[in-house]
RNA sequence: GCGGGUAUAGCUCAGUUGGCUAGAGCGCAGCUCUGAUAAAGCUGAGGUCCUUGGUUCAAAUCCAAGUACCCGCACCA
């Protein structure tokens, strides 16, 4: 028996997992890479999954993206590499294990192993690798439950390897790690590393800056306290300075005051006291949106501020004024001042009396210390600094009183004002987001923490400082990990200098030659960005224009280890170690104890070297690397140069533009001196919830890869409602993600998985049955003769036509990396062609029985299952890329063991199907539609007949202008009256529908008015198929009237007895009387049908035969049963007619045909 | 504010280089076939292809301006 019977409801995750130990039994897998070793390479490049979590969903995307293409490249005989990676290092594996020690800060980290930090690093650097080995794993075994073929680590002896020698690649590493430190020293060589110190945002839980590049994730709109305060001015009593902050807690370190010497300002009395302010800002709506703050552009398009429910609308300055000023008083505007007069001004600040304002050259120390050797500024204290300075155009009118709070420890623009003007900054907070010593009652109290500001306040309203306290909305930078806010502090970081061109403000960017920026973006012009609608080469190069300097370290345990080593007494001086070897030379300290670990913390730490210029101790800045770094390098890292640059990669879009694709292409860029790592990158959208939604652990929508491929779980609804989903299995959602449009967001879940399962799947699943059960029953043997193509039937060589288009498309989409186009081609072929024509047409051919035949029927019987056979162990194939399960449980089956030739012991292992010109039949194909068209006409025309199709009927016209539709009326007769049962298909050289035009009073009653009589007359004379040609070129004039075509509706009409339907060219009429004789015809089809229902309910097979006895007390109904006897006998299959009742064991049912009372009885014999 | 993208049926989306009366799935209404298939099929209703202007014999498609939404960048004192 060549085949196996097919089961009618597949369970396709189970069949799914017996493939994957039907591969590993059989090593189909090494066998493919056989099959293609030495052959033309076919590099891809895998971006590295983060092994800190089990997979979800979202990742099974771009995995599918990425084995789909491996798979059709490997079918098209290339040679691939199959080497997959994981990331490794960084915040977000310390995070997790944070949370796993339950630990709350770098303090719990460093004390791991009470009172020994060194020994307590190393224990939570280890607790990190663990953590990635095990997820790593994990990982691995979801990819291969994907179907995701790549070499990968399965066994313990595998996992018990270092992570050099493993066969996926791992970010941690010794070789990527050094590959980096070569990277770093060639920029080092270049003078684009640097020191630098600047006021960064800071995520006080983590400890860590955080780098421009992720920033960008962390923006959430929040409500904090804005104050507005008085600054005293020192040489005009009675005047003060108003500013405006949303962060008090930095007022603890103002040392300036800037201004626009631009701008006009106000001196507006109250109650006293004069206090200056912008004249732009005074009576300003608060609630517009910012911009648009020129004057002339104002009310026209102001759009409101984003602004939170629950926070009442900020009120205009004036207003504040107007209310302190009280019942019955008010403010005064005693004059205006251009913002130059002002500079100089010298004022008190807020908290002078602190301990950090009595500093010279700043505080802390240390802040103090650098500020001093980089001459930042003079001797001078903060409170004695605080004057009023220029800030320029950034000075702006559109918020605040247009005076800012300067603070150059707490805020970047303060910072360049800060060493512009000489005024030395105060860094008021520690790396935990908390004060120093020297800030009095602040002192220990988080920055970020309400009470901090409610503290500050009290404070001001001791000192009468206090303005106003106003709630605030706006988009507040918050810690991409960990969620928490961050807070600008002055720090100490080390960067890449990506070229000066953009911040010549930056006085330690390295002066002219070299930009670097500029070289990645003469790479960045070879590189192919897919889809092109994503614009992906502008959006790099955007990033590329506009990025400040690349913050590369981390104050942190668990990275990369910056091969920088500073001189123990001067800071300025440091030297970047490019290897291991390097290192091992240099090393004048501590190898010894190093040697033997991996080149991470806390072991790479005890190495010193010697400074070769001063002869002093170097020792390595404790800080690890940028984890893009880790992630960019692996083009050189992973790739051999012979498989350089990579043909493909593939990674979901969203924020890779600034992250690893810039990474790539930065690490590339110097590496090879302007080589472009890849060749094409395919991006793609984010996956969200089958509502649209993003999305989340915590809102329940999200759902694990497990629970997808094989286990179900539950998915909340749009309302948040948990609702159980069963398994979706791997083929489901590889459909899924290959059918998608990967520019557009995905929905996915439960609902979209069962409309691609039945749209797809379960069609070709169906016709794949209907094949096999037949061919077992008919002893089909696939090894036969071949019947030869042009000696079969239209509807064969239409299909094998139609299949090397489809054939044409598929190769066609996988070489410009479009599968969706493969992907919706597949669907329509299998779902418009196969299932809902060829087989619906072909039942009989399989049905026929081949005793009954003779030699060309028996002939034509073969051709059928033949061609069949072709279209689906082709489509198996044209599929496998996508759906590499499904296809071979299809091949298994299907395959033709009687030719070992072409018995493949797996559909992985054949090649790719190619075009068969020979095959092509254009105008067969051209006929085909257009019969598929009068096919459906001839439907619509029954409906509008109202007689069903049970019903034979005796003519149907047709009328065509096209040559496809005449050749089909006459080629495809016999197929047009079997499909619509009609006696005689006629094409008709006159329209059989008479068309009509008629107005629509409801749109045209007021345009026409008066006129209506002349109208119609005039619509009366007009030809309305003309009319209708003019009315789709725009609006016509009838009788003066202009009318367009909503106003006139075409309608056209049969002859009596007829109904007909029009589609463009095509007109089909069917003729809608009954004679007695197709009435009669029309009753003994119902008839079979109700014995046929009768047959399945007493659950006869198949083959059964029965004796059959039919009562019908309509004389109507009973002579239709005699005239039609036969051939009713021969449907049911009965053998023996009996008149008279049968014995009680007999089915019996009482059914009503058309009305007409009909008793059947029916007995297997 | 600067740059990019998108806008097609109630919803989610296809629509090649411009080509005849613009499509699918879901949903809705009506109907129907069936011994492969109710996890089905057919038919219908439902469209200002965002708006306006231009190019063209011809525009959902190309161009310009506008509107809305999304993304990136900048700003966020």
């Amino acid at each position: 028996m060549p085949f196996e019977k097919v089961e009618s409801s597949p369970d396709f995750p189970a069949m799914e997992r017996r493939i994957l130990k039907f591969w590993a039994e059989q090593d189909i897998f090494e066998k493919r890479k056989q099959l293609n070793a030495g052959k033309p390479k076919w590099s891809f490049l895998d971006g590295p999954i983060t092994a800190n979590n089990p997979m979800g969903v979202h990742h099974a995307w771009g995995r599918t993206y990425k084995d789909a293409y491996n798979r059709y490249f490997a079918m098209t005989g290339h040679d691939l590499r199959y080497q997959q990676g994981f990331d490794c290092q960084g915040l977000w594996v310390e995070v997790e294990v944070e949370k796993e020690l339950k630990l709350r800060s770098k303090r719990d980290i460093e004390e791991l192993v009470p009172g020994n930090v060194e020994a307590s690093i190393d224990k939570f650097v280890h607790a990190c690798k663990d953590r990635v080995n095990k997820f790593a794993r994990v990982q691995t075994d979801q990819s291969i439950r994907l179907g995701m073929w790549m070499n990968w680590d399965t066994t313990d002896a595998d996992w018990a390897k270092s992570p050099d020698e493993r066969k996926s690649y791992f970010t941690m590493s010794e070789t990527n790690n050094y590959t980096i430190w070569a990277f770093l020293k060639k920029c080092f060589a270049k003078k684009l590393i640097y020191r630098g110190y600047d006021v960064m945002p800071w995520c006080g839980r983590c400890g860590v800056g955080i780098s421009e590049q992720e920033m960008k994730e962390g923006y959430k709109l929040v409500e904090h306290r804005a104050c507005f305060v008085k600054l005293p001015l020192l040489d005009k009593p009675g005047e003060n300075l108003l500013v405006w902050t949303t962060t008090p807690w930095t007022l603890t370190s103002n040392v300036g005051a800037a201004i626009n010497p631009k701008l006009t300002y106000l001196k507006v009395k109250l109650k006293g006291e004069v206090y200056y302010l912008a004249k732009g800002v005074f009576k300003q709506d608060r609630m517009a949106s910012s911009g648009g703050d020129e004057e002339g552009e104002s009310t026209a398009k102001k759009g409101k501020r984003e602004w939170l429910d629950g926070v009442p609308n900020l009120s205009s300055i004036e207003q504040m004024f107007k209310s302190k000023a009280g019942k019955g008083e008010s403010y005064e505007i005693v004059g205006e001042v251009k913002g130059e007069e002002m500079l100089g001004w010298r004022y008190a600040g807020p908290f002078d009396e602190l301990p950090a304002q009595q500093s010279e050259y700043g505080f802390p120390e240390e802040v103090a210390k650098i500020v001093q050797q980089n001459g930042w500024c003079p001797a001078v204290t903060g409170a004695a600094a605080h004057r009023v300075v220029s800030g320029g155009d950034d000075v702006s009118e559109s918020e605040g009183t247009g005076i800012v709070h300067t603070a150059p420890g707490c805020g970047g623009i303060d910072f360049a004002w800060g060493k512009a003007n000489g005024l030395p900054p105060v860094a008021p907070i520690g790396d935990d987001g908390c004060f120093h010593k020297g800030f009095g009652a602040l002192e220990g109290k988080n920055a970020a923490d309400p009470t901090t500001a409610d503290a500050v306040f009290e404070e001001l309203k001791k000192k009468d400082r206090l303005f106003g306290v106003e709630r605030y909305v706006h988009r507040y930078p918050h810690c991409w990990r960990c969620k928490t806010e961050l807070l600008y502090r002055l720090v100490d970081e080390w960067f890449i200098s990506m070229g000066a061109a953009f911040d010549p403000a930056n006085p330690q960017s390295p002066p002219g030659g070299y930009s670097f920026r500029a070289e990645i973006a003469k790479v960045t012009n070879e590189v192919t960005f897919l889809p092109e609608s994503l614009n992906g080469r502008a959006r790099e190069k955007d990033w590329l224009k506009n990025m400040g300097d690349w913050m590369i370290s981390k104050k942190r345990y668990w990275g990369l280890s910056l091969p920088i080593w500073v001189d123990e007494k001067d800071p300025t001086d440091f030297e970047v170690i490019g290897s291991r070897e390097e290192l091992k030379e240099r090393a004048i300290e501590g190898w010894t104890e190093f040697d033997g670990h991996t080149p991470h913390r806390p072991w790479v730490d005890k190495i010193v070297l010697k400074n070769p210029r001063t002869g002093n101790k170097m020792h390595r800045v404790p800080d690890v690397g940028n984890p893009w770094l880790d992630a960019g390098i692996v083009a050189f890292s992973t790739l051999p140069a012979d498989w350089r640059p990579a043909d493909f990669i593939t990674e979901s879009f969203p924020g890779q533009f600034r992250n690893w694709f810039y990474a790539l292409l930065a690490l590339s860029t110097m590496m090879s001196d302007g080589q472009p790592p890849f060749k094409t990158l395919l991006g793609f959208a984010t996956a969200l919830d089958q509502y649209g939604q993003t999305m989340s652990k915590t809102g329940g929508n999200s759902i694990e890869f497990v629970a997808a491929a094989d286990d179900g779980g539950t998915v909340a609804d749009a309302k948040g409602t948990p609702l159980p989903f069963k398994a979706i299995g791997a083929d489901v959602m590889r459909w899924l993600y290959c059918r998608q449009n990967p520019a557009s967001n995905l929905l996915f879940g439960p609902k979209p998985a069962d409309e691609v399962r039945a749209k797809f799947h379960l069609k070709l699943w169906n016709c794949y049955s209907f094949f096999v059960n037949y061919a077992i029953a008919d002893g089909f043997d696939p090894a036969a003769a071949q019947v030869p193509v042009k000696d079969r039937p239209d509807i064969d060589r239409w299909i094998l036509s139609d299949l090397q288009e489809l054939i044409r498309t598929a190769r066609a989409a996988f070489e410009r990396f479009d599968v969706m186009a493969f992907a919706l081609a597949a669907e329509e072929f299998v779902d418009a062609k196969l299932s809902n024509w060829y087989v619906r047409r072909n039942r009989d051919r399989f049905w026929s029985k081949n005793a009954e035949l003779d030699a060309a029927g028996l002939r034509d019987k073969l051709a059928a299952y033949q061609t069949m056979h072709t279209v689906l162990t082709t489509l198996c194939r044209l599929i496998a890329p996508c759906v590499p399960f499904f296809a071979e449980v299809l091949w298994q089956n299907l395959k033709a063991p009687g030719r070992p030739s072409r018995g493949f012991e797996s559909v992985h292992l054949t090649d790719y199907p190619t075009v068969d010109e020979s095959l092509v039949d254009a105008q067969l194909s051209d006929d085909t539609d257009a019969l598929l068209t009068i096919v459906t006409l001839g439907g619509a025309a029954r409906n509008a007949a109202k007689q069903k199709v049970r019903q034979p009927l005796a003519e149907l016209r047709v009328y065509a202008d096209a040559d496809a539709a005449r050749r089909a009326v006459n080629r495809f007769a016999e197929q047009i009256t079997d499909e619509l049962n009609v006696k005689a298909v006629t094409l008709v050289e006159a329209k059989p529908l008479r068309s009509t035009a008629k107005i629509n009073m409801k749109t045209a009653g007021s345009k026409i008015g008066a006129k209506k009589k002349d109208v119609e007359e005039a619509l009366k004379a007009a030809d309305p198929d003309a009319l209708a040609v003019k009315l789709r070129g725009g609006p016509v004039d009838l009788a003066g009237v202009l009318l367009d075509s909503a106003d006139i509706a075409i309608e056209y009409v049969a002859a009596d007895g007829w109904a007909g339907v029009v589609d463009r060219g095509t007109q089909v009429a069917i003729d809608a009387r009954l004679t007695p004789e197709l009435r009669a015809e029309g009753l003994s089809r119902d008839v079979i049908r109700f014995v046929q229902d009768a047959r399945k309910n007493a659950g006869l097979d198949l083959s059964d035969k029965i004796v059959l006895s039919l009562s019908a007390s309509s004389p109507e109904l009973a002579a239709a049963i005699r005239t039609h006897r036969e051939a009713i006998a021969a449907a049911v299959q009965a053998t023996e007619w009996v008149e008279g009742p049968l014995p009680s064991a007999a089915h019996t049912a009482a059914v009503k045909v058309d009305g007409l009372e009909l008793t059947i009885a029916l007995q297997k014999v």
